[in-house]
DNA sequence: AAGTATTTTTAGATGAGACTAAAAATTGTT
DNA sequence: AACAATTTTTAGTCTCATCTAAAAATACTT
């Protein structure tokens, strides 16, 4: 059993290995974390003890493979309690991410199961990000980022890349949501913005927007 | 804001208050949290500081009004999150305590209020206790023990005194549960055993199961 | 390659919340 | 009322997760 502790810092080293695959750096995790890096090195240390991670001093920190099934474990329940505030308690997407990171540390596997059943095995979360089976396995999609979609190409949204609330409040305010298909009219390449069109409108977004946002191509 | 361990320790001095009016010993605090006097007093005097509590060495502790107010809302959060598992993701009522145990404790008001509305706002929890409202009160019921009930007196049975997993399941295997008429068709003075009528059928229970059910008596 | 800058680790301290052992206060008994 | 038994508090220690300050290792720069 993990401290909660423990597992917070699983879970940021499973996000931050995608970054950093060849090992976490300490100060990356004591930012991600919001601490300082003697506490990281403390931590890693019984982290290492248990055989949730391998580290060398100085060299940073990966996950072994029962760490990283803790992780992934810890995110499934994230993102299914995220699914349950939407769509079962009228939360809006930009209000979950607190609440879930509370409930995520519940331990009861067979809540989590009877959990997911309830809300009959959702694929994905409220932001888009996939959620794991019961197994850890994640149903991978070929997702890309808006920006680099070609002139002329259409996505369905399927995520945001960033989760803050005033991202999601924008999305909202023009009535953009997961789901809806994308077609890239236009980009202007001195500011790399881009015209698109959804809900049979026309709408100018700029750079850091689309490159926030996630489609699944259509193929065609 | 409360931590964890504060928030039991009021929840407990809110349960051990209805058996101790005039204040809550050390002791008895001590063996309902499962812990050391001597961890007691400290705990106490940290609520005490805290105003959530009033108390005089060596002379117990009471809840202050704002002590109550928060153990009244953590209890009433235990109670929700037992009728949602119970109703909703298919738990046994033997089977809720400790995970509600622990979902208590997360911290967003407009969760439990969203949560206490998806479930119909729910009077009594799975074992029968009552649920306080939001504003902290708790809808009185006129509940009597069953063993209290006179010869050919009938009452509907609402709650549970003890919630031990044995109890549950006896009942559970003796088909009582809540919500069903039972009738007092015969008391064995030597034994204090009661023959009860339930289900339309004839049972006969001892002086420890009639001692912890509760019952609505019907007029009549 | 040497010296500086940065990153990481160590050493020692702190605050919760628990513990043990001993002291102090209260209660019970003759 | 005096002594014994019990209850409660105090004093000091422990673990967990954090911190600051200083030392050690690694990385950058000329």
């Amino acid at each position: 059993m993990f401290s909660l502790s423990e597992e917070n810092y699983l879970k940021a080293i499973f996000h931050l290995e995608k970054k950093y695959s060849g090992g976490v750096s300490t100060n990356a995790l004591a930012e991600e974390m919001d601490t300082k890096a003697s506490s990281v090195t403390d931590m890693v240390k019984k982290l290492s003890d248990k055989k949730m991670v391998k580290y060398r001093k100085y060299q940073g920190v990966t996950l072994s493979d029962q760490g990283k099934r803790t992780a992934i474990e810890v995110i499934r329940k994230h993102r299914l309690w995220e699914v349950f505030l939407v769509e079962k308690l009228n939360f809006a997407w930009d209000e979950v991410h607190d609440i879930a990171e509370q409930l995520e540390h519940i331990k009861s596997e067979k809540l989590t199961d009877e959990l997911d059943n309830f809300l009959g095995h959702p694929k994905r979360d409220p932001h888009g990000d996939p959620i794991p089976d019961s197994e850890g396995n994640f149903r991978i999609a070929n997702k890309m980022i808006l920006a680099d979609l070609e002139e002329g190409q259409s996505g369905i949204c399927v995520g945001v890349k960033d989760s803050s609330t005033e991202f999601l409040r924008y999305l909202d305010k023009n009535n953009i949501a997961l789901g809806k298909p994308i077609e890239v009219v236009y980009r202007e390449e001195y500011d790399q913005s881009l015209l698109i069109k959804i809900n049979e409108q026309e709408l100018r977004i700029s750079k850091s927007i689309s490159n926030n946002l996630f489609v699944k191509p259509i193929e065609s």
